[in-house]
DNA sequence: GCCAACGTTGGC
DNA sequence: GCCAACGTTGGC
């Protein structure tokens, strides 16, 4: 079983939407290296973080799972949908998407300040310079070291 | 709202 | 294949 981190923006869609919805397609994914991880290396059973991005207080909200693997994201089929990309089609698609269920909202913000001090997290992709992957794996350490700090939950 | 960092695009 | 221009991400 492998360990993710996924980055949303709470204005689009949040933990409380997922919670609300159970399961959700987490599409819109639009970077090939994500893209390639979706496809490639995300299982069902797998355990990720609900990070909120670009909102007052950037962290993790929360814990889902992976409940159906890799298929062709069908957003970016719609005219209509923000992430439409016409360069994706049925017969050859470009874009991937999981299903994501609901698990755990924390009852407070890991905020990614704090994350940023401490010194197990200094590896992660996510408190490194410039990084840009809206999903990214997390070691088993990684894992257990925030999802341990249970006065958060 | 600003802007650093990085990915993508497209002319040449 | 180079690289300038442009778009996006996302913290602050």
């Amino acid at each position: 079983m492998a360990y993710w981190l996924m980055k949303s923006e709470p204005d689009v869609f949040g933990i409380d939407d997922l919670q609300r919805a159970g399961v959700e397609p987490w599409d819109g994914v639009r970077n090939y290296q994500v893209r390639n991880m979706i496809r490639d290396r995300m299982q069902v059973g797998d355990l990720a973080f609900f990070y909120h991005s670009n909102c007052p207080v950037p962290g993790i909200v929360g814990i889902m799972r992976i409940c159906r693997a890799g298929y062709p994201d069908q957003s970016a089929f719609d005219p209509q949908h923000r992430s439409f990309d016409p360069k994706s089609e049925p017969a050859n698609p470009r874009w991937y998407c999981v299903d994501v269920e609901f698990v755990t909202k924390f009852r407070g913000v890991i905020s990614l300040a704090w994350l940023k001090r401490q010194p197990q997290m200094a590896e992660c992709p996510l408190v490194q310079r410039g990084n840009r992957l809206s999903i990214m794996p997390l070691t088993e350490a990684q894992w257990n070291f925030i999802s341990d700090h249970s006065q958060w939950r």
